[in-house]
This record gives structure tokens, C-alpha cells and sequence, in this order.
DNA sequence: TATCCGTGGGG
DNA sequence: TCCCCAAGGAT
């Protein structure tokens, strides 16, 4: 039969789960926290995964992930460690309230639920650092259990399944709804892994893979030719720069001066060398009465350069020898350079050092 | 509800 | 280069 441009086009089928989940069976991807076929999940691995893949690719989970498994094999030996090599564990990943509200979770397990993660959503989200996502994720993934699994992908998938106009955060509520009527009682958690199997490498952000989507012939957004400009999302400003200093001091038995910041905010609990308050109207050239201590201070060539998730900030280095005698001002401490490797140093900091001393 | 919270990679 | 984005949570 010859296709008629008079005959009105053939109606779009609705979204059957079934042809995601067969898709998942063809396609799942193999990672390191997700159970081969037939296997029983882990919920301390599926909830450790969880907690770092917020907002963090899989890429860089990946060896984060071993790692803190090799460290603490169990939630007894995360809730048993000590709160800084949890920290230190964590430095690079980035969101450092994440890896705090984790050891914190795993004392709760441990205390609460006698060491095993509870299967109900609602206790799940009683836990620190457990959201409705996570909750959710946690529930379909590690017990099979029926949930609304939303996330970023789940998002971007459904918005464009079913073409939803209205923009981001706001529809949050309509994306749920829709996302409730797919979600079948069977096979929960493979389902919510499929969503986001399918977000992750079919339907991405720029250049999604329409031919290759099992859901390309119910997707609205496809069909109107749009499939990329979905969801829609009002965009928000960028933060106003800021500038500050940082001071590397180096005594002559090769130690540096690092002191911890306050438990909250910024950086929340990780290590630092002294700096000055960042602003936006700092001015470099004043950085010395922000110094930790007196001594020769001298400015590095060029500034360090970091964004983060709401300002760009550039730092001003200033470097100074100091003798060995010299004491740790209050709140400081001198830490041996061959022991950097062991502090919960943020990427940032690694970066003011390597601006010194190179590597 | 809006803001704050890191970092690295891709187009 | 610049901008966007990634398995969000807490306040």
C-alpha cells in the first residue's frame, strides 16, 4: 500500500513499558553498583551509588565507587569510620555535604533499622541525604518495589514521550503524573533503570538517537521533529565573579599550612591552605592583611581559575618560606607535603598547590 | 519557591 | 570560548 498524503497519518500508538523493558534486556548497561540478571541487588550498593550519581556522571562515580567499597566493604564499616576518612574518601567528587550526610546515614541504618536498609519509601526518606528520588530510586532498584522513579533522565525522556510544553522546575508535577501512568507493577526497578539506560544513550540531551528508541513511535516530541528542544527549561543567571587570595606556606622541612573549613557552606568540612574571604570586590593588591602569618609573601605569576555551580572564582597566590621553627597560627596546622595525598583536599586547593609547586 | 552546593566533559 | 549538563537534597 501507497502512502497517501490525503489519508490521515497514522495515530501515534500509546507508550507500552513493555517494549522499554524488552529494549533494557537487549541493552542494559553493565556498571559496577547494578546486579546481573537474575541476581539479588545489594541495597548498601544500590544506596551508595545513589548518593554519588546526584548530579555526578557515571564516569566519575565509577572509580570513586570501588574505591569506598574497598574502604568500607559494609554499612557497618561506613557507620564504624572515622568521619575525616570518610571526607577524604570523597575529595574530588564534589557537593561534600553528600559524603557527611552519608556517614550520617549509615550510622542511622546501623542504629535504627539494625543495620539493614529498610524497603518502604517513606523510612527511606527519613534518612540523611535521602530525597524522594533517591527514596524512590532505592525502593524499585534494591526491593523491586513499585515507585516513581524521577530523575533527570525520567525527565527529559517523559517531557519529550509526551511533548510537555510547560517549562522546568514547574512541571515537575505533570512529569510525575506522567511518569506514574507508565511505570508498570512489573518489573519496578528494571523499569526505572531502562528510563534512565534510555536518557543516559538514547534519548540525550543534544542529538538524541531517535531511531534507535524503543519509544520512537508513541514520542510526541519526535514526531513534531522536536525531540532536542524538550524539556523546556528557563535558564538562570550566571553568579557575579569573585576574587580572593590563597597562601601557600611552606616550611623549610617541606610542610604546608592547611586548616579545615567551617562544617557548612561551602566547601563544608574540607581541607584548605589560608585564604582571604572571596568577593566580588576583593581587591589582590590588599591580600596581604588577609595572611595567616608574617612572612615574605610573594605573588605567584597568574591567578587560579574555578567555577562553581553559582560563581567563578579567581584566586590570587601568594607564596612565602618559612623557618622550620615556625608555629601553626590558631585554627592551622602544618601538614607534610608527602601527606597531601591523605588530606580531604577539594579539586580547588589541589589546584592552588599544584600553581606552586607544579604537578 | 529559590538558592546553595563541585566537578569534569561534551558540543 | 562558553554554556550546558549529570541517577538531587537541604534549607
Amino acid at each position: 500500500m501507497v502512502a497517501s498524503p490525503d489519508r490521515p497519518r497514522k495515530p501515534r500508538p500509546t507508550p507500552d513499558p513493555g517494549d522499554l523493558l524488552d529494549w533494557y534486556d537487549r541493552n542494559r548497561r553493565v556498571l559496577p553498583w547494578r546486579a546481573a540478571p537474575g541476581e539479588t541487588p545489594d541495597p548498601y550498593r544500590v544506596w551508595l551509588s545513589e548518593i554519588m550519581l546526584q548530579q555526578t556522571t557515571v564516569r566519575a562515580v565509577k572509580p570513586y565507587f570501588e574505591r569506598f567499597l574497598g574502604l568500607f566493604p559494609t554499612v557497618h564499616a561506613l557507620a564504624e569510620a572515622e568521619s575525616e576518612a570518610v571526607m577524604r574518601a570523597w575529595a574530588g567528587l564534589g557537593y561534600y555535604f553528600r559524603a557527611r550526610n552519608l556517614h550520617a546515614c549509615a550510622k542511622a541504618v546501623v542504629e535504627r533499622f539494625g543495620g539493614r536498609f529498610p524497603a518502604e519509601e517513606e523510612a527511606l526518606r527519613s534518612l540523611p541525604g535521602v530525597g524522594p528520588y533517591t527514596a524512590a530510586a532505592i525502593a524499585a532498584i534494591a526491593f523491586d518495589r513499585r515507585a516513581v522513579v524521577v530523575d533527570g533522565n525520567v525527565e527529559r525522556v517523559v517531557t519529550r514521550l509526551f511533548a510537555v510544553e510547560e517549562a522546568l522546575p514547574r512541571a515537575k508535577p505533570v512529569v510525575r503524573a506522567l511518569t506514574d501512568g507508565l511505570t508498570p507493577a512489573r518489573r519496578p526497578g528494571d523499569f526505572a533503570q531502562a528510563m534512565m539506560d534510555l536518557g543516559a544513550t538514547i534519548c540525550s540531551p543534544r542529538a538524541p538517537a531517535c531511531g534507535l528508541c524503543p519509544f520512537r513511535e508513541p514520542c510526541a516530541a519526535r514526531e513534531a521533529g522536536a525531540a532536542e528542544t524538550y524539556p523546556r527549561k528557563e535558564r538562570k543567571a550566571a553568579g557575579a565573579p569573585r576574587r580572593g587570595a590563597a597562601f601557600v606556606a611552606l616550611r623549610e622541612d617541606g610542610a604546608i599550612l592547611l586548616r579545615t573549613r567551617p562544617p557548612k557552606g561551602l566547601l563544608g568540612g574540607m581541607a584548605e591552605v589560608p585564604g582571604s574571604a572571596w568577593a566580588a570586590d576583593y581587591d589582590p593588591r590588599d591580600a596581604l592583611r588577609d595572611a595567616p602569618l608574617a612572612a615574605p609573601w610573594r605573588v605567584a605569576p597568574g591567578v587560579v581559575e574555578h567555577v562553581f555551580t553559582h560563581f567563578p572564582l579567581s584566586l590570587t597566590v601568594l607564596v612565602a618560606a618559612v623557618p622550620e621553627e615556625t608555629p601553626a597560627p590558631e585554627g592551622a596546622r602544618w601538614t607534610r607535603l608527602e601527606k597531601l595525598g591523605e588530606e580531604a583536599l577539594p579539586n580547588l586547593m589541589r589546584k592552588v598547590v599544584a600553581h606552586v609547586l607544579g604537578g
